[in-house]
DNA sequence: GTCTATATCCGGATAGAC
DNA sequence: GTCTATCCGGATATAGAC
């Protein structure tokens, strides 16, 4: 017993506990997409994660602020593609750029999308306050870039929030509706082709409704 | 107490069972909603509809029971707009059509649209046949007839299935996001103004991204 | 047909052993 | 730092009074 207890101090101070909180957020994730906030019970976590029910009160306190940590998680992936519309840019490159990006994210995170989506559906108990700060800068930056452009005459004139809107559901729809998708097209799961045949059409459908097309 | 139940049969037999049933399955959907089958309860359906607790299981016997009753009811509206698209119409003027009636019912039923996004996110585990029988022969029979279209050289060369995702994703968005949408957009709620505003955005959008225009 | 009372179980959270 | 044992509130479901 003295040996063992002696033995954690060979290991790195931080090492267990990193990979334990990791393990627990993955695990939070995947559940609370299933089940939902409520619906998800700290055992099904932590058997997920492969630990004990209260290891997982020991590293984050309660279930809300698990949740919290989880989203926050999913905030700064989605944070990462925030700067990606310059106006100096040619608006077909821009919006490739940016439409491309952001099925990237859809397929490399579902999960992360999914919890999104379900946060937002279900009345954004929890995220209502970035809704309202971060979101709104974001969105209404974007489209002052996208209405000078129309201004300019380089592209047909839309609605710069309902274009941000249709790139934001039509992207997100093939992670979040992945079950639904998947089965209309009799697939197990996503394959490189069809992610490359999906990035394509979805740009290509977007960027005709805007009167552009790439420059080749 | 004589005088008490010797009324109830005055009453139409039914009449007070249908209201029951109806405000039920409307409080539930709510519920649903905002917290998933597995987190809600029975006691706040029951406190929303204005009835005691067991009269819901009464009515339908278990929760679960009481869940697929809610997306029956929903799948029967759904059912409803199945059958809008004909291949001796104008691509044009069938999409518009399709594509308005899709708009319609999001905004006629945000509740249905949401709980039917909910189930799907959270991996279908109740309309999982759902999807693979109707929903599948729904598609596969739209695809038919854009795929003609697309043969006779009366609209641009698209993915049908990815022109069908791009209507339901982008129509439904509206209804689902709702809450984020009004927050970007700083409203408390859709007026009939803005529902035209984006009807008419979406459609143009879509139809100018097949390469149609409506005739005038 | 309707509601009250209750049985049974399970969830989140904590105290305290190791 | 980690896990076992436990408290307590609340959930579904039912039995039975009215």
């Amino acid at each position: 017993m003295n040996v063992a207890s002696g033995r954690r101090g060979t290991y790195k101070p931080g090492r267990i506990r990193d990979r334990n909180l990791e393990s627990i957020i993955y695990a939070a994730e995947k559940e609370f997409v299933k089940n939902g906030f409520r619906g998800t019970t700290i055992q099904t976590i932590a058997d997920r994660a492969g630990l004990p029910k209260s290891n997982v009160h020991y590293y984050f306190g309660s279930k809300e602020k698990l949740y919290l940590a989880v989203l926050n998680d999913i905030m700064t992936i989605w944070n990462e593609q925030l700067g990606l519309i310059d106006d100096n840019d040619d608006p077909a490159v821009a919006l490739d750029r940016f439409i491309q990006e952001k099925i990237r994210l859809s397929f490399a995170y579902p999960d992360a999308s999914k919890l999104f989506a379900m946060e937002i559906i279900s009345g954004a108990p929890y995220l209502r306050p970035f809704l309202q700060v971060e979101l709104r800068k974001f969105a209404s930056s974007r489209a002052k870039i996208i209405q000078k452009w129309i201004d300019k005459g380089l592209m047909r004139n839309v609605d710069p929030m309902q274009l941000i809107f249709l790139i934001w559901s039509s992207t997100q729809h093939y992670a979040d509706f992945d079950v639904q998708v998947l089965s209309l097209m009799k697939k197990q799961k996503y394959s490189d082709h069809m992610i490359r045949d999906i990035s394509r059409g979805v740009r290509d459908m977007i960027l005709t409704g805007c009167g552009l097309s790439l420059p080749s």
